[in-house]
DNA sequence: CCTTACATGTAAACCGTTACATGATTGG
DNA sequence: CCAATCATGTAACGGTTTACATGTAAGG
């Protein structure tokens, strides 16, 4: 069992779904792994002539005016099987990097302008992801072809976890802005049950 | 800005804390960063020994006899001050990278069976963060103390979207075992309830 | 006019993971 | 007796990110 999925087998992955160039893959990667899986240009262009010289995809060269030939990629048999191949030895590993939370973590370094500035920020990103996925629950909700039915799986994943996070990073930038009630009294059940989900009063002062 | 936290910068934030062998600093990577940030003795010693040649932590050694000697890392001033500005220049980004998500995506290749396994499986891996996480808050609830405060923003975090998380990926799981009753009628308002978000109630047995 | 989108690629730097190497002590 | 814990480190490998390099066409 291979722990990762790396550009290349992800490309095999994309192309299985038809033929595409390499821009068209990064299209691809943005608007539908944006929020699990990440690849630049950088990554993308290599892996496909690696993949090319393997065998694994055939090229066909269509040359434009102007632009620098658009090169489409098709997935042959060979490349076929050993996607199917790779995704059998994966294991469905999940893993998080996240800055942010650090940040968090070490909050009481950092003024709470940054804070603020930090959580809003983070805010305004699950929000704009958010909205990308509920574009695409809806483009499939009309679509209504079979072939929407195993993206939904990511789709609903996402808008439920982002959901999750945008409002429990919500609640606590909204703490920030009105502290003077109860700086740290005791009730204030919202926060509470947000922050623990095990219900803790503090014993005031 | 610099986007990303590398080990080194992280090792010192650790050391903030109070001094610590690689050994303390990877146990701590795992008890409280593992949901968001992950390490391994081969960036950790490597960080600390390019740490202390900077000047950014003191090294104390402490000969055991048959172990080899502990080193116990302490922060310099110099080595807290160069925390405090990687934080100053550090984005808040958070980045998900998922095998189990991308085999989600192309789960119309995969035998039932797996896809069973898969989901099982990371339900599992989510309870067993989510039961971490648990103790690390039951054991803030108990201290009391004012440092634990920075820490609850992460554990809160964690307890928020990985239940969120597990309840879905639970839900869909339960589906595979109970698929009779509507395979594809048209308005299905359940499933896409489910697929946004909404807890569900599993249409019984 | 200027920015965005289209379109492909290379090279080097940077980092992290993995495997290797060593060895005593404690608890089941 | 065997496994886990304590404890540190190196070297090779693999992979991604970043910066560089080039150029047209359409739309605001």
């Amino acid at each position: 069992m291979s722990q990762t999925l790396d550009v290349k087998t992800l490309c095999l992955g994309v192309l299985s779904h038809g033929p595409a160039s390499g821009y068209d893959i990064k299209k691809y990667f943005e608007q539908t792994f944006s929020h699990f899986y990440l690849a630049g240009y950088g990554s993308i262009y290599p892996a496909l002539a690696e993949l090319a010289a393997a065998g694994l995809v055939a090229i066909e060269d269509r040359p434009h005016e102007g632009r620098p030939d658009r090169k489409v990629y098709a997935l042959t048999e060979a490349g076929r099987e050993r996607f199917l191949a790779a995704l059998r030895e994966t294991e469905p590993s999940h893993k998080v990097r996240s800055e942010f939370l650090v940040l968090m973590h070490f909050a009481h370094l950092l003024p709470p302008e940054r804070i603020a500035a930090i959580l809003d920020e983070r805010v305004a990103s699950f929000e704009h992801d958010l909205a990308l996925l509920e574009r695409i629950a809806a483009g499939d909700a009309a679509a209504e072809g079979g072939c929407a039915d195993p993206r939904r799986f990511c789709v609903g994943y996402g808008l439920a976890v982002l959901t999750a996070a945008r409002d429990y990073v919500a609640s606590r930038r909204a703490e920030l802005d009105a502290p003077r009630s109860t700086p740290r009294a005791a009730p204030k059940p919202a926060a509470v049950a947000l922050a623990s989900a095990g219900p803790r009063r503090k014993t005031g002062t």
